[in-house]
Parts: structure tokens; sequence; C-alpha cells
DNA sequence: GCCAACGTTGGC
DNA sequence: GCCAACGTTGGC
């Protein structure tokens, strides 16, 4: 019989609640578009980046908060907050051959891609410009705003969520 | 529409 | 394992 391990770590209570932001192009699907859905909630699915893969698939959790944000949006922008409402699962609309997002190497067997579900949790009255992310001092370092990041899906520290929620209502006034 | 920065693919 | 070629992202 092994022996026990004694050197793991004991897992002592409960995890942080960890911040997201999730890219969308709207005019394919905007937070409008979310309002609309029965419960306000949608699988996000058609991420094909193993780096955005590996956080929806490992990392997020129920209750983390997201910023919602447009690209290729005239301007791109913050639009409001989500919150996960359902942890990763097969993104089967990988195996769909009638999916824009098709991919031959995922199967319900053996599935690639992985999506979770969010809940829209607010629309900004006015919506976060670039310039206005920029504008903050605690998101000096948000990857956003980072030269040359494309990620889809990436991690938001608290401070910076915290910052841009508030400057979306101030602004909303 | 342009194009810089990335990520993936595949020959070698 | 290298790296050129190609496809994609996304701000501007």
């Amino acid at each position: 019989m092994a022996k026990k391990k004694t050197t793991a770590k004991p897992s002592t209570g409960k995890r942080t609640k960890q911040f997201w932001l999730m890219k969308t192009e709207p005019s394919c699907y905007s937070i409008h578009d979310l309002a609309n859905e029965t419960t306000q909630t949608t699988h996000w699915d058609g991420v094909r980046n193993y780096q955005a893969r590996n956080f929806m698939r490992d990392d997020m959790k129920i209750g983390d908060e997201v910023l919602f944000y447009h690209s290729n949006a005239k301007p791109p922008c913050v639009a409001g907050t989500a919150v996960i409402v359902k942890e990763s699962y097969p993104d089967f609309t990988s195996w769909d051959k009638n999916d824009k997002h098709y991919d031959a190497k995922s199967s319900p067997d053996n599935p690639r891609w992985f999506m979770v579900d969010i809940q829209l949790q607010d629309i900004f009255e006015e919506s976060l410009t670039r310039e206005d992310v920029a504008s903050l001092k605690a998101c000096d370092n948000i990857e956003l705003l980072r030269k040359g990041s494309r990620l889809s899906v990436q991690p938001v520290r608290k401070a910076e969520f915290d910052a841009i929620v508030k400057l979306a209502k101030k602004k909303g006034k």
C-alpha cells in the first residue's frame, strides 16, 4: 500500500472570486443579444485559442465576474458586466460541420474546445472606451491595452475590474 | 481597408 | 526543433 503523501497543501476554505474580460464582436453577438436571451444567459462557444480555452476550462468558476468587451466596434468598448453561471463543458459547436468554428479534430468522445455559460449582470449606461480604460491608474498594466494583445478571454485584476465599474457608473450619470 | 502582432501548420 | 508561410485578430 502506498504511503500517503504529506506534501500536499491542505485545502483551506473558499477560493477567491476571480475576474475576467471576454471579447465579442457586437456585429456577431452583442451585450444586447445577451440581454435578449431567456434568463439573459448564453454559452460562450466558438473560442478556438488554447490559452483562452484553458482559462475557461480550468480557471473560471461560478460567481466569477466578467467584463463584456465589444471588439471591432466603433469604438471598441467595455459594454457591461456578466457573471459565470456554469463551469466548463465541451463546446459542442466544434463538431458541428455547419458551424463557422467547426474543428475536425474535436469530437464528443474527445472534445478539444470548451466553454462556460455567462449571465448578464449589467449593461453600462455609457460604454467605456479604450481611452477611458487607459485613463485609470489601476489599469496601467491591463492586458487589454498591452501592445499586441489579442486574447479573447483574459484575466483581469480585481483592482482593474473595480476601477472600470466605478468609472462606468460615474460616466453613466 | 491597412497592417502589426500573433498563433498554427507543415516541410525539413 | 526550427522557421517560413499562412491565416486570424482587432485597433486604427
